[in-house]
Order: C-alpha cells, then sequence, then structure tokens
DNA sequence: AACATTACTGACCAAACGGTCAAGTTTTTT
DNA sequence: AAAAAACTTGACCGTTTGGTCAGTAATGTT
C-alpha cells in the first residue's frame, strides 16, 4: 500500500489492530458469555476474518483475559480518585462519580467483570487476592479512622465499598432491566 | 419395582424428576452461563444419562426458560412482602429481609437472573414488561406517597426500589469476590 | 394375563466450534 | 533490489455439542 508512514507507525500497527479486536470482544463476551461468544463473531464484529484473529491471539481463552485484564485497569485506575487526602465526603464523593462515569463509559467491560465474578473469577482469582484486596483493605482502613475522628457516620466500612460497588455496578449491568421498567 | 404405591404418587413422579434435572440446571447454568451448560453436564449433577434429561425436556433452552421462571415466581412471591398496608418502615424492611433471605438460599437462582438480564433478558423480556414492571409501578406509586404524607424521607422512589434490588443481588452475585477480599 | 402407556437409555448424527496451516501479500530492513 | 519479517486469509480438521431414535423395561389399566 502506498502511503506516507512515519516510524512510529509500525509499532502502531500491531497493537491498533489488538485494540480492534478487543474492542470486539469485550462486546461479544458482554452479550454471550465467556462460552457463548465464538471467535467467528468477534471477528465479524472486528469485520476481520478469523484467521486473523488468532493471528493477533492464540486462543479465545487470550483474548478474554487481555479483556478483563484491560477492565480492571481502569478500574484501578479511577480506584486512585479515592485519594484519602481529601477528607471523607471529597474522597467518597469524587470516587462514586467516577465509578458512575465508568459504568457509563464502559458498560460491556463491567457486564464482563460481573459475570467473571459470578462463575467464580476463574480467570482473576489472583488479582481480586493481589491487588483488589490490598486497595480494599487500605481503604477500609482509612474509612474506620474517620469514623473514629468523628468526621462520618459510623457505617463498617467494608459493606460501604460493597454499597457503592453494587449500586454503580447496577446500572451497568441491568440497564436492560432498567430501561424496560421505565 | 415392588413397592406400595399410594394412588397420587403417578402424579408425582413426572414432576419429581422435572424437579431433580431444573435444580441440577439452575446450579449448572449459575456456573457456566446458559451457553457453557451442557446438557451432559446438568445430566450428570442429576445423576441421569442425557437422553433421560430430553426425555423430559426437548430442548436445552426450555430447561433454562424454565429455571429462569421458576426463579423470577419466587421473587413475586417475595415481592409480596412488601406489603403496603404496614407503612413504610415495616414494608420495606420486611420486604428488604426477605430478599436478602432469598439471596442466602437461593444464590444459583439469582446468578441466573443476574446472567439472563446482562445478556439482555433474550427469554424473560415479556415478564419484565409485565409482571415485574407493574408491580414496581405500583410500589413506586405507593413510596411516593409515603414521601407526600411526610412519613418518610424523600427519595425518588424508583432509585430507592434500584438499591434495594442491587445491594441484595450484590451479596448473592459477588458472594466470590466478597469472599476472597474477607 | 394381555394390553397400553409411560419411563428409560446406549448408540448415533449433523452442525458448530476452536484452532491450524500452507500459500500468498505487504512492509521493513539490508 | 533482494532478502527477511510481519501480516492476511481460504480451506481444512478433530472434537464437542444439542438433539434423535429405536429398542427395552417398568408401571398402570382392563
Amino acid at each position: 500500500m502506498k502511503d506516507n508512514t512515519v516510524s512510529f507507525q509500525k509499532f502502531a500497527k500491531r497493537s491498533q489492530n489488538q485494540r480492534v479486536i478487543l474492542d470486539a470482544a469485550e462486546k461479544v463476551f458482554a452479550e454471550a458469555g465467556f462460552a457463548g461468544a465464538t471467535t467467528q463473531l468477534i471477528a465479524d464484529v472486528a469485520n476481520l476474518p478469523k484467521a486473523n484473529v488468532h493471528y493477533y491471539f492464540k486462543t479465545k481463552q487470550d483474548i478474554y483475559r487481555q479483556v478483563v485484564y484491560n477492565i480492571f485497569d481502569i478500574w484501578m485506575e479511577a480506584a486512585s480518585a479515592f485519594d484519602t487526602e481529601l477528607g471523607p465526603r471529597e474522597a467518597l464523593s469524587r470516587y462514586i462519580d467516577k465509578k458512575m462515569d465508568l459504568a457509563r463509559s464502559h458498560p460491556y467491560g463491567s457486564k464482563v467483570w460481573a459475570s467473571e465474578i459470578i462463575q467464580g473469577a476463574p480467570i482473576i482469582q489472583d488479582y481480586l487476592e493481589g491487588q483488589l484486596k490490598e486497595w480494599s483493605k487500605d481503604r477500609s482502613k482509612h474509612i474506620q479512622r474517620w469514623i473514629d475522628d468523628g468526621e462520618m457516620d459510623a457505617i463498617d466500612p467494608e459493606h460501604l465499598l460493597y454499597m457503592i460497588w453494587s449500586t454503580t455496578q447496577h446500572y451497568a449491568d441491568f440497564a436492560h432491566q432498567i430501561e424496560t421498567l421505565n
């Protein structure tokens, strides 16, 4: 193909195609589950022949793993919005805002995550036990300190986190139910 | 088989075997999703040959449909605990209690329901639009009346319902995540 | 005891699936 | 311009899956 390629683009090519595939995969996995997603359908949505998808990703599991990892990364980045320096009101409200934004901007990711957890987290168990656990223990401790210092009402910190997660998650995962009821 | 069968048992036989299959199926669907669930696995969990499963249910979809309908029925029965005669405090707290009980006693059902909704409710769309919509519109109206009468704080009734659903649901669907974090 | 109905099951099959591969094209490097 | 590396793809394959079916056993009815 005749073009005026500049040097960095050759690096971009591979990850660019992977991006297209992963975006398609995220949608397909969300709508059909891991087993229900076919590599053919992912390929169709990505507008590529199936064999090409397998050129970039060895197996369906590899694609899935990558999709779930990406979601996890995005969430952990959002989690940094829970800045304990800001005090309870600001930290919590910023975190909730961020979470709601993600529920809107990444509905497919949220659904894939939910399905993965529902089925017992076969793929990302290590992430749960590692990063996520560490983060939530840390923030729980901070919340407890706020409570002890009288800066906020006494609520079990862990259950507060669960409530934030469940509610924000609900708007992404159950969007269809909510739409139908309205 | 030599036995002292009494007359009503002949009726019981069929639905009794269907029960065994449906219980097995609920578990398998929850853990693997619709597509990931194989009729062979359902049969294994039910301790029956696969052909026998197909004797009672024509297709996998039929089994799935029945499983989801059963869950819906159980939930709607629980929904009657939201007795508007009781006033806001009693009605809501009884409903929440009941919902939490179901999250504990029927974790598989809850998961199947969640997966179904996440994937766009392909099977139970009509139930959503019918019974569930009717019920939630009705209760929302009652909640609004309580608010207008000053019997409870002003909260958007629909969002209150979503919060109850999301939180109770979370304890069933995300049990694995919660366990891992604790 | 004879008949009818219901329950059960091993063996089988067509379709769909994830994944491979060889042969080609394009792009990058020398 | 030639060689190397990366990309693309139609055709193909072994396996798994949902579902069927013919034949047998058990149970209920007369």
